[in-house]
DNA sequence: AGTTTTGAATTTTTT
DNA sequence: ATTCAAAACT
């Protein structure tokens, strides 16, 4: 109990405000601790109240270790702490604070140990695209068919977060051939895929205890955000850096757990008293958020699935708006009717286009909104859609970072090798491969010493490329300006230029790699890491896009994943349809509890006012298909409803028709 | 070698 | 509808 004497304010101040329940989760600093937080039940206002509560209780910034699912949630924790805590702790003990994704924990564990394990630390990390091209080399190779990589990647991505040796045999014949190609592949590359840097880490961690040493020495206090989405090597690097005296907490809902399909273990939340002996469980059930209309609704869903730990969420308040069911005769309707709605409660009740939100199931519903919202001239935003860091141009500038750090990645390298055009054909490219292939030997060390063939002074220019900026990077401190300098000397813009279909596109994707470039000047600027910390960043952030269109506000288009842990006042769900919303495919898979649980993340973002609309037909693959006209989540609605509200149709043949008679 | 055309496949969710 | 890969064309 230091300092609890001089800091009597703070204390005040910390829990000023909180609830009985909020109050006792964030002065638990002792012992393992669960905290069961309801949507809307100020669940990071408890974390990082939390953690401001043991600075004051004389824990230093950098003891505190913070794991989370999302970088954005990162980001807000650390945000908000940094202001609780700012007057009392130095900027340097707050920047040697961990907090973010379990991922880059991992790399940045991987970055200093990865040694130990036969890789070099200068690894790449390869992303989706990256480990579907690897995929099919190895897939082709195999004599297997390389448009099922998303098949096998699947598979092996699901053997890695389980832990298995290999995937399921039953399954797939080949699976076990290519997956042990695939792995021995990126080794020969020095690369790792995103589960193979928790897997590795677990490794670390669980067979060298020197590492796990280094780590529990920094670390006293472990928090873990969104544990109801953790996996099983998750829930492992939790265990393994915290000892028994190390005090661990997490935070979750196992009602919102939405992601067991990516090999999520509900288990971990559900069973924590089992796994961490002796833990306190606290539940935080008022919620702050919603009105208690849209909380009902939100109960009526939920409460339709076993398995779970069961709280009743509760507000105060006026009862609010009633919820609406809207019918819409097709996609173009629904979004007609989502769109005008907007419109004229923004005008009624003088809101702002940001305080709306439209979420759906599926990415591709997205477009009909987008073409609607632009007739209307609204001002939107599509969260999760192209984001900027795929954009080709972009893709490619990284690769060509990628490859400078690590010229052992052959995928990178490939990506580049003739880009722009420099003589280096497909029968070259094909040559190298196979020989690199035959033995076993990274791309770029068969590119120095082979000779001869056509492609010969492309290679030759291209080694030389790389070599004077592989030691420019090693020896100079201000990358950006040898991004610059590499982006003049490649004459990209140019390249760029000529490959667009007009000036409008070559300007937009010039500006896109220039945006890069001011990325990385900015990243420099605040000292936040060198190179490739800027690349791991760019491979692990994927909101990292541009600012310009974060700050963009307008209508907030989202799939009900990304929607996890926002909150708008007025929020629609729309293609609550039979195959759409419980989609087909969780049918198959007997997990429609899950979809049931998007469903209740999706009801519980709305502050205000809520509706739910479907439609009785819906483009599918360009050409119009009907769709079940029946919503699957009726239970909603409130059973006073039944008879008096029938849901609203929307539908202008309807209208005319109701018109003329 | 590089560009254009054709045809097939694709749609769940994400670090 | 759009996107991506293989095939055909210049």
């Amino acid at each position: 109990m230091r300092g609890t004497g001089t800091s009597l304010p703070l204390v005040s101040r910390l829990l000023h405000g909180l609830n009985a329940a909020q109050r006792e989760a964030v002065m638990t600093t002792q012992g393992p601790l669960l905290v069961l937080a309801g949507a809307g039940t100020g669940k990071t206002r408890v974390i990082t109240h939390r953690m401001a509560y043991l600075i004051e209780q004389g824990a230093r910034p950098p003891e505190i270790l913070s794991l989370t699912f999302t970088n954005k949630a990162a980001r807000e924790m650390k945000e908000r702490f940094r202001h609780l805590v700012e007057p009392l702790v130095d900027k340097g003990s707050l920047k040697a604070m961990f907090a973010g994704t379990f991922h880059s924990f991992c790399v940045r564990l991987l970055r200093e140990h990865i040694g130990h394990l036969g890789y070099k630390e200068n690894f790449t990390i390869y992303d989706d695209g990256d480990q579907q091209s690897l995929l099919k080399q190895v897939i082709n190779r195999a004599g297997g068919n390389s448009a099922e990589a998303g098949k096998f990647k699947f598979l092996i991505s699901l053997a890695k977060n389980k832990g298995l040796p290999l995937p399921d045999a039953s399954s797939e014949a080949l699976a076990p051939t290519v997956y042990r190609h695939y792995q021995e592949e990126l080794k020969l590359k020095n690369a790792v895929d995103f589960d193979d840097l928790l897997v590795l880490a677990v490794r670390l961690l669980r067979e060298f205890p020197e590492v796990r040493e280094s780590v529990r020495q920094r670390i006293r206090y472990v928090l873990v955000d969104e544990y109801q989405d953790t996996n099983a090597l998750q829930f492992e690097i939790v265990r393994r850096v915290t000892s028994e005296t190390h005090d661990v907490c997490v935070v979750g809902d196992d009602d919102q757990s939405i992601y067991s399909w990516r090999g999520a273990e509900s288990a971990n939340i559900l069973e924590f008293d089992q796994h961490f002996p002796g833990a306190k469980i606290v539940k935080l059930e008022q919620n702050y958020r919603c009105t208690p209309n849209i909380l009902e609704a939100a109960n009526r869903v939920i409460k339709n699935n076993a398995r779970r730990h069961g709280k009743t969420l509760w507000a105060e308040g006026a009862a609010g708006q009633p919820i609406r069911l809207v019918t819409a005769g097709n996609d173009t309707e629904e979004s007609a009717w989502v769109v005008s709605d907007i419109l004229r409660l923004r005008r009624d009740e003088n809101l702002r286009w940001e305080n709306f939100a439209v979420l759906y199931r599926a990415n591709h519903l997205s477009r009909v909104f987008e073409q609607e919202l632009r007739k209307m001239k609204v001002p939107y935003q599509v969260v999760g859609g192209m984001e900027f860091f795929e954009r080709r141009e972009v893709k490619d500038m990284v690769a060509y970072l990628q490859v400078i750090l690590n010229p052992n990645d052959d995928i990178s390298l490939l990506r580049v090798i003739n880009l722009p055009p420099r003589g280096v054909g497909k029968t070259t490219v094909e040559n190298l491969i196979e020989i690199s292939r035959r033995d076993k030997q990274p791309i770029w060390q068969i590119m120095q010493s082979e000779t001869g063939g056509r492609g010969q002074a492309g290679i030759d220019r291209f080694i030389k490329l790389l070599n004077a900026y592989h030691i420019r990077v090693r020896q100079e401190t201000c990358w950006s300006q040898i991004f610059k300098d590499l982006i003049a000397e490649l004459g990209f813009f140019e390249e760029l230029k000529r490959t667009s279909k007009d000036v409008d596109e070559a300007r937009s994707r010039i500006e896109n790699v220039e945006e890069l470039v001011s990325a990385l000047v900015a990243f420099e600027e605040k000292k936040e890491g060198n190179l490739t910390d800027f690349v791991d960043t760019l491979r692990l952030d994927t909101s990292q896009k541009d600012e310009k269109e974060d700050q963009g506000f307008g209508v907030t288009l989202m799939t009900l994943h990304a929607a996890k842990g926002l909150e708008f006042p007025h929020v629609y769900i729309v293609g609550v349809e039979e195959g759409t919303l419980p989609h087909d495919r969780s049918k198959a898979e007997g997990s429609v509890d899950e979809e049931r649980r998007l469903f209740y993340v999706g009801i519980t973002r709305a502050m205000k006012g809520l509706a739910l609309s479907y439609c009785a037909s819906r483009k599918r693959y360009g050409q119009e298909m009907p769709c079940h006209p029946r919503v699957f989540f009726w239970n909603c609605r409130k059973r006073s409803w039944s008879r008096s509200m029938p849901p609203t149709v929307w539908s202008r043949s309807l209208r005319m028709k109701q018109r003329i008679a």
